[in-house]
DNA sequence: ACCTGAACACCGTTCAAGT
DNA sequence: ACCTGAACACCGTTCAAGT
């Protein structure tokens, strides 16, 4: 349901009706919709199956952030209960776990390795978020600026840019993985 | 309102209240719900002062997302409207324009700097969602991991990394924008 | 031009009652 | 153990009526 109709539109009371019983039913089951929610996060946050990649740590910290990515948007109407869980099951921290070893491994401090899986992630989870608004609402100068001359004028780049599409998500998070993992290495080499 | 009680608990019934008014009173004003959080995310955004950097494309491009991260963080109560919004001002593509003549300057390719932006963007916003909510929640390993023995053991570095606190957003946020712009010199030597 | 009161269609949740 | 029906406290929104 929430793949299907999104985020905003559940409902207990829908859910309820799609299983043919009343709206109390459900709480039998489950304390409230919150709890059934953060459930639901926690499910497909545990089924991301991240290889263990020996060699070198830029292949490691690919491959792990490739996964979640993917994992992710498996189920784009359940990442906004993941970007906004309270608690999430263990199996959230392999990533971490991953990169910090890989990295404190290719000789950055315990602290730079930290903040890099800090940057690693936040990307990562921001371009699946963007990706799975589109990245037209909001943030797609096309629509905005597309009939206006007086703006357009203000932003020759940005309508330069936009005329070379489609967008690639896949390609862009490729290319922002690898701008990462390029500056990891000369951060380690200082 | 949003910023004081936060976004989940404003509702223009509270608003009503708030201003010694009818609920319905407000729809004289606008249009509903939606069109007001909308505009309380593009007077945020419509905030931010950009300034004109000279120079190189690594001081325009720092000052330019320390500048859109410290507007958020001004108002941390609409960073979740400017994230999920339809539609923003047309400030909003000041970072890009920014971005794109910066980096395109430095001699990297239409394309190229069109995902550095998005880069760019994906890791600040990420970074200053996951501040105002806090890296406590959901993400940070201290509370979830202290008692359990067994996931201790399943996820070392994790352990070690997180008992170096307190965790500084603002170190990080450097630590992140200094890999990102090496990332990309690195990108534009190629 | 702005506000009010009543009403409607939705929510999540509680509670007593059923089987 | 699981489900139901009625009810409560909240929503956003519409609409006719007031000044």
């Amino acid at each position: 349901m929430l793949d299907r109709d999104g985020f905003e539109r559940f409902s207990l009371r829908r859910l309820a009706e799609h299983l043919g019983v009343t709206p109390m039913a459900v709480y039998n089951h489950i304390s409230g919709k919150e709890a059934l929610l953060r459930a639901v996060a926690e499910h497909v946050v545990a089924g991301a199956k991240y290889r263990a990649v020996r060699g070198d740590w830029r292949a490691a910290v690919r491959d792990c952030f490739r996964t979640l990515r993917r994992t992710c948007l498996a189920h784009p109407g359940a990442v906004p209960l993941i970007e906004s869980a309270e608690a999430l099951p263990p199996s959230i921290f392999r990533p971490m776990e991953i990169t910090l070893t890989a990295l404190e491994g290719a000789g950055l401090s315990s602290r730079d390795a930290l903040r890099a899986y800090f940057l690693l992630t936040t990307f990562t989870l921001g371009q699946v978020s963007y990706q799975i608004r589109g990245w037209g609402r909001g943030v797609d100068p096309g629509s905005a600026l597309r009939d206006d001359r007086l703006e357009r004028d203000a932003f020759p780049a940005v309508v330069q840019a936009v005329s070379s599409r489609p967008w690639d998500f896949d390609a862009s998070f490729e290319f922002g993985l690898a701008v990462i993992i390029a500056g990891l290495g000369a951060q380690r080499r200082e």
